[in-house]
DNA sequence: AAAAAGACCAACCGCCTTCTC
DNA sequence: AGAGAAGGCGGTTGGTCTTTT
């Protein structure tokens, strides 16, 4: 059902609830000519009814070009996996590393075979240790390194337009684990491969999902054998 | 066949950060 | 420097479809 939201302090009343094919159009035509920005124009010159987080919101998650449709891959599935397992709950930042797919979608994914089932005694206590590990390894291998070998060529590599060069030579907590992301994902070790089985052995992974296809206790036998 | 439960996903909300003036 | 606006993000909700009982 479609409804109307007033604003506090404004007469400006929103329409809220799903878009339609007309609705789509307008925004569509609207980026087109204007790019993705000054969202909160979008009413004024489009002649859509909606606030300007709706309208970002509508097509980040459904109108932007380049975004796969369907159901996630295997191989996307264990990457989300195991990003999150070193990110925790940064649906954005995972969604940087599978092109076409949202934070959205990661989210949704996630909640819905994830969330609700409690590994916390095994299976959340091996992620946890992972990434620990994996951390602590590679936060050693990063400060024997100059910063400008890993930080800047990575982020490019995976179109992030957002973390800046100037951003990037800050040591924020964010910052290291970027990189050490990055340069897991460059400059893999054995010792890396044995860690993300799903990022370099993909024959191996895609033919174990697909026999398992559906069972969840596949992570928890998978991190169990890797921890054996 | 029908009701209940589960799965999936689009969209909204509120908070925080960044930008602009 | 600071206040307000805009953008971005994670959490949550609610509707629809599918599966199970």
């Amino acid at each position: 059902m479609v409804t109307v939201m007033k604003l506090k302090g404004s007469e400006k009343e929103w329409r809220k609830g799903p878009w339609t094919h007309e609705e789509d159009k307008l925004l569509t035509e609207y980026v087109n000519f204007h790019g993705e920005r000054n969202w909160s124009s979008v009413s004024r010159f489009s002649g859509l009814n909606r606030s300007g987080k709706s309208s970002r919101l509508r097509w980040v998650n459904y109108l932007k070009p380049g975004l796969k449709k369907g159901p996630l891959t295997p191989q996307e599935q264990g990457i989300i996996i195991e990003l999150h397992a070193l990110l925790g709950n940064k649906w954005s930042t995972i969604a940087r590393y599978l092109p076409g797919r949202t934070d959205n979608e990661i989210k949704n994914y996630w909640r819905t075979h994830f969330k609700k089932k409690d590994h916390k005694s095994s299976h959340n206590k091996n992620l946890e240790n992972r990434r620990a590990k994996m951390l602590s390894y590679k936060q050693q291998t990063v400060n024997e390194q100059q910063p400008q070998e890993y930080d800047m060529k990575s982020m490019s590599s995976h179109g992030d337009t957002k973390r800046e060069p100037s951003i990037m030579t800050e040591t924020t907590p964010e910052n290291e684990e970027h990189a050490i992301m990055d340069l897991i994902l460059q400059n893999p070790t054995l010792e890396d491969q044995f860690y993300i089985p799903s990022m370099y052995q993909e024959t191996y992974f895609s033919s174990v999902c697909q026999e398992t296809e559906g069972d969840d206790s596949l992570w928890v036998s998978l991190w169990d054998q890797l921890d054996a």
